[in-house]
RNA sequence: GCACCGGUGGUCUAGUGGUAUGACAAGGGCCUUCCAAGCCCUUAACACGGGUUCGAGUCCCGUCCGGUGCACCA
């Protein structure tokens, strides 16, 4: 296990350093909102280009790109419009925070408080005398608001047409559903991913960049028929740390290392799609340089899943801030797709079609209004409708010259001719299914702070202690630095070649002639360069520089028109 | 949101009412043949807003930000 670094250590870096700045530091800041300074927008692309490389390129599970201001309906469908916005009542004695609408359904004969409005149930609070659950004062003055989650904005002018900022990047996804689904050919299952912000207007956010108003997610929704699972033979090996619910519960429990095929086999995960996503979790997490001693997936409890979530498990780092969960699989069932279908009246469902056409008889009546309408008057159509149900449930009524129906309590003798029966053979090719979706769903800046505090270290070289982000050569920064040995005597003119014909190869290069060259090592170290090339007066001569590996400080020299082949391989992991 | 503590150059820091100390870092120059060397010069701070006072980094109030505990986290 990496070793666990201070804190302030690790944040004054990422300040100082150009990784992360409190956002609008000029103006006070403002908590819960931070920026990326150019290492850290870097590493974040570095990071989301690896994500991409998985699940895009790999999986085929193309990305769109949807708004990040959504109307009311959508939010209205999705359930955050109402799961946002609890009532919340304050007191003013203890400060402590309670839904209101719990406290007058618990402590009143008041029933249904869920969705009152705000001074109702103040007003209730108040006549009833409710006792504040914490400190036992009267809660006749306590201070009752709506707070909801979401950033809320206007549409066009005036107040006309209320929008939010998404608090998720999902919901475009699910919205966009009919053009994916026509564009993927109707055929399940199909994936598809989004990279983008996200926002939470979050109470109280104060844990620096693990708690966000303003956040990036990597989400994929993937889209399947209900018996559709994806194979997990090629991560059945993979190793994961698994706290199940079971394990969270019991006293003794501990989360236990396992491999994916044996989580499916002993029914630790129940989905092998979830179980899947977790492996390839795994997989990712370690190459972009998470601990795996620090890394578990946990699955929720059942009164901690989100409104639309049958089931979920949630990737887990250890930092400073203790485990931080950094992604979550979650089992969304057909919820949001069944939702917007609700709401908006359009088809969400896919249309399969069977292996085999479906061949059965049908037994159905087609009344002849013009006979019982003028026979029955007003009960007619409550006995057209007796007899289509007739039809289907009891076709053997229909075999002789007359068939009876009882409509409210009163018998009816129809001719058969008038009942319109028929027998008929119906072929179905295959039936409309709404997608069950499997979320994996990624909190890009807490993964990135995570792997900068797992980069984190400290050690010693020529007994002079140095601070070494040992980020994995992929996602750092920059690719390497170029040194001239000494800023005279043409070195520097030459380093500077050096260093142009690696950016011409699509490296990402810094130059430095500050200082020392123990200075410049150490400041490289300090921002995790993995590789560092110095130009010498040997490369006069023969044409060779040195190659120096940020985590061992070991040397070698490399031909310079092969330094380019050298660092690529280096940090492309080959 | 409540309570307590805190906020001085990029970083760390001295400063108990009289125009802010030092170090490191950074930039320029000299020097320099591979792991924070040396010399010269330079840049650069009292979180913000009020108040008390002849005078406020210092005392008071409010706000913002951070830390800790409580609460919140669909």
């Amino acid at each position: 296990m990496s070793e666990t670094p201070d804190r302030q250590e690790v944040v004054e870096l990422a300040k100082r350093r150009g990784y992360l700045y409190p956002s609008f530091e000029i103006y006070g800041g403002a908590s819960g909102f931070w920026d990326y300074g150019p290492l850290g927008t870097s590493l974040k692309n570095e990071v989301v280009d690896s994500w991409r490389e998985m699940y895009v390129v790999r999986h085929g599970y193309e990305e769109i790109e949807t708004t990040t201001v959504g109307t009311e309906d959508v939010y209205e469908a999705s359930g955050h419009a109402d799961g946002f916005a609890d009532v919340l009542a304050s007191c003013t004695d203890c400060g402590t925070f309670f839904r209101a609408d719990h406290l007058v359904e618990d402590h009143t004969e008041v029933e249904n408080a869920d969705g009152m409005p705000k001074e109702r149930l103040g007003e209730i609070l108040a006549e009833e005398g409710v006792a504040c659950p914490s400190c036992g004062e009267t809660l006749d003055d306590a201070r009752v608001e709506e707070f909801n989650l979401m950033f809320e904005t206007n549409i066009g002018p005036g107040s006309a047409r209320p929008g939010y900022l998404r608090p998720e990047t999902a919901q475009g996804i699910f919205v966009d559903f009919q053009r994916l689904k026509r564009y993927y050919r109707g055929s399940l299952p199909f994936g598809v991913t989004q990279v983008g912000r996200a926002y939470r207007n979050e109470i109280n956010p104060r844990q620096g960049i693990v708690r966000l108003r303003e956040f990036s997610q990597a989400e994929l929704e993937y889209f399947k028929k209900p018996d559709d699972e994806i194979d997990i033979a090629p991560v059945e090996d993979v190793e994961v740390r698994l706290y199940p619910v079971d394990e969270q519960e019991d006293e003794d429990g501990e989360p236990f290392v396992t491999t994916v095929g044996d989580a499916v086999e002993d029914g630790v995960i129940d989905s092998p799609t979830i179980a899947y996503f977790v492996g390839r979790s795994q997989e990712w997490y370690e190459s972009i340089g998470i601990d795996p001693a620090k890394l578990r997936f946990r699955q929720h409890l059942p009164d901690e899943r989100a409104h639309y979530a049958s089931d979920c498990w949630d990737g887990e780092t250890l930092t400073t801030y203790g485990w931080i969960e950094v992604n979550g699989v979650a089992d969304r069932a057909d919820y949001d797709l069944r939702k917007h279908a609700e709401h908006s009246g359009e088809e969400m469902g896919v249309f399969e079609e069977y292996d085999e056409a479906v061949v059965r008889e049908e037994t159905v009546a087609d009344p002849d209004m013009s006979v019982l309408g003028p026979e029955y008057g007003g009960a007619a159509s409550r006995i057209a409708d007796a007899l289509r149900e007739k039809a289907r449930d009891e076709p053997g009524a229909f075999g002789g010259d007359e068939v009876n129906v009882t409509v409210d309590g009163e018998g009816y003798t129809v001719p058969v001719e008038a009942a319109g029966f028929e027998r008929r053979e119906v072929r179905e090719t295959g039936e409309n299914v709404m997608p069950q979706v499997i979320e994996p769903s990624y909190g890009l800046d807490r993964i990135v702070y995570s792997v900068i505090e797992h980069s984190y270290g400290t050690d010693t070289v020529e007994d002079e202690e140095r601070t070494v982000l040992r980020l994995p050569p992929g996602v750092a920064p920059f690719d390497a630095a170029v040194f001239p040995l000494v800023s005279k005597d043409g070195l520097d003119e030459h380093a500077r070649e050096v260093r142009d014909a690696l950016r011409d190869a699509g490296l990402r290069v810094k130059y430095d002639d500050s200082g020392s060259m123990g200075r410049r090592y150490r400041r490289h170290d300090e921002i995790g360069t993995p590789l560092a090339v110095t130009v010498d007066y040997d490369t006069k001569e023969d044409g060779t520089v040195t190659l120096r590996d940020r985590d061992t400080t070991e040397q070698r020299r490399v031909d310079k028109n092969e330094v380019a082949e050298e660092v690529r391989s280096v940090v492309e992991g080959v």
